[in-house]
DNA sequence: TCTGGGGTCCTAGGACCC
DNA sequence: TCTGGGGTCCTAGGACCC
């Protein structure tokens, strides 16, 4: 017997997550253009009545409100997206304990074999999922129901908002005749013009070349996606815990470009200061240390440094900071942002000192992080800054030499991101 | 696309080791 | 000393996602 779901995989997408609880906290925001970013000056999420009026997200707020004067623009809260979050997983957990918690808004669901569970068809059990979580949490979501985790998540973006869309086995060539390549999970814009110098236009055009043509092009990620998308399962469910995070970075572009190394670099430990409070917050420690500045003509440079040994005192890197900043900066030149990176994280735990060095400070360094977070936790974010001449003396400093600077491959070009050559230094804090 | 901010994963190639 | 084969680890950079 041939069923037409050998699987039953859901993906659920909450539609505007963030403004749409906005509105289900407050209902006088209903059927009102509302954003959410307002801290940051662009829009992280616009409501279906702010799209209607050509409002996207990464607008700045400043053109969205050219666009629409009577724009209602909140702060992102975060709490409290987190909690409705929560409760739209748990939901989806009733009908199944196979839950894959994607992002924020977004998961997916494992009912293969559920409908001799329910005694109803997938397809049900899926428009269940969405009624409950549409009565509970006064939310609408979109749902794709298929066979493997690419087909649903397709799905689920074809009919937006509070749509629901089944694509069975038998049907899938049906749904990818018209969908164009760059709809997949997967496939971006670099693919997509790959593809298309091959005539690829359509996810159906995909699919019907050679596996071993795909493997080639786009390597083992293409691979996957073209047996997905022909309903083979590569991806699983999968409900253990999420990876541990494994880095944090911090930009902020300037208001204005500046060409004043004083400003920048106190930007840019600013932004260190903020990575730090967010090591800590997730009781992590870093390895990897580095920064990227950013020119006016939005090239970069920047360079990082191993450190030898994990830390999460902010204090004990600023000596390097500077170091990296100094090595990056160029006096004159004009500057639009400072970012820091964080790499190498690992969980806080049993530290190993090195022999010869003095354990009370360092220590006494954590401790006065910890201090700062607390004040700043009570005050708000930066009403205690580190002095930037603190601690600057006493860090042994190993630089090695910098490799030459690497040629850019300028045939695989077309990338925002140029990071130049960042050498590596050592440093012993 | 005149450009925000924060992430993940994959791969090629070099270093290094028998 | 022109020269085998195989494995592992690390790094730099590309592509992609929300």
């Amino acid at each position: 017997m041939l069923y037409p779901f050998p699987a039953a995989i859901i993906h659920l997408d909450a539609d505007a997550f963030f403004a749409a609880v906005e509105q289900a906290v407050n209902p006088a925001l209903k059927g009102k253009p509302v954003v959410t970013g307002k801290e940051r000056g662009i829009i992280a999420s616009a409501s279906y009545e702010a799209k209607a009026l050509g409002i996207k997200r990464a607008l700045s707020l400043l053109e969205a409100r050219r666009l629409c004067p009577q724009l209602v623009v909140l702060p992102s809260d975060y709490e409290t997206y987190s909690l409705y979050s929560k409760r739209m997983f748990h939901i989806m957990r009733r009908f199944t304990p196979m839950v894959e918690e994607s992002s924020i808004d977004e998961a997916y669901a494992d009912i293969g074999g559920m409908r001799r569970v329910f005694h109803e068809p997938y397809e049900d059990i899926a428009l269940q999922m969405k009624q409950a979580i549409h009565g509970e949490l006064d939310i609408t979501v979109s749902v794709g129901l298929s066979v493997t985790k690419s087909l649903a998540k397709l799905a689920s973006k074809h009919k937006k908002p509070d749509g629901l869309t089944v694509v069975p086995g038998t049907r899938i060539h049906v749904f990818l005749r018209d969908m164009p390549v760059g709809e997949i999970c997967g496939i971006g814009p670099n693919s997509v013009v790959l593809l298309g110098k091959y005539g690829i236009k359509t996810a159906y055009d995909f699919i019907c070349r050679d596996r071993d043509w795909v493997s080639k092009l786009l390597g083992k990620p293409g691979r996957e996606l073209w047996d997905e998308l022909r309903g083979q399962s590569v991806y699983t469910v999968t409900t253990g815990e999420r990876a541990p995070q494994a880095s944090i970075s911090k930009t902020k572009t300037f208001s204005a470009p500046s060409r004043d190394g004083n400003f920048v670099y106190a930007r840019l430990v600013r932004n260190v200061e903020s990575a730090f409070i967010k090591l800590r917050r997730h009781k992590l420690k870093t390895r990897l240390v580095g920064i990227l500045l950013r020119h006016g003509n939005y090239d970069e440079e920047g360079f990082e440094a191993k450190l030898s040994r994990p830390t999460s005192a902010t204090h004990e890197v600023l000596p390097m900071i500077r170091l990296l900043f100094d090595k990056t900066y160029r006096p004159g030149a004009e500057y639009r942002s400072a970012m820091v990176f964080l790499g190498a994280l690992t969980e806080e735990g049993e530290d190993q000192f090195d022999l010869f060095e003095d354990r009370l400070r360092l220590e006494q360094m954590v401790r006065a992080s910890r201090a700062i977070d607390e004040i700043n936790q009570r005050y708000g974010k930066h009403s205690v800054s580190v002095g930037t001449s603190l601690f600057l003396q006493g860090a042994p400093v190993t630089d090695k030499d910098a490799p030459p600077a690497r040629k850019k491959n300028l045939l695989k070009g077309e990338s925002r991101r140029q990071r130049l050559n960042i050498p590596m230094l050592t440093i012993n804090v």
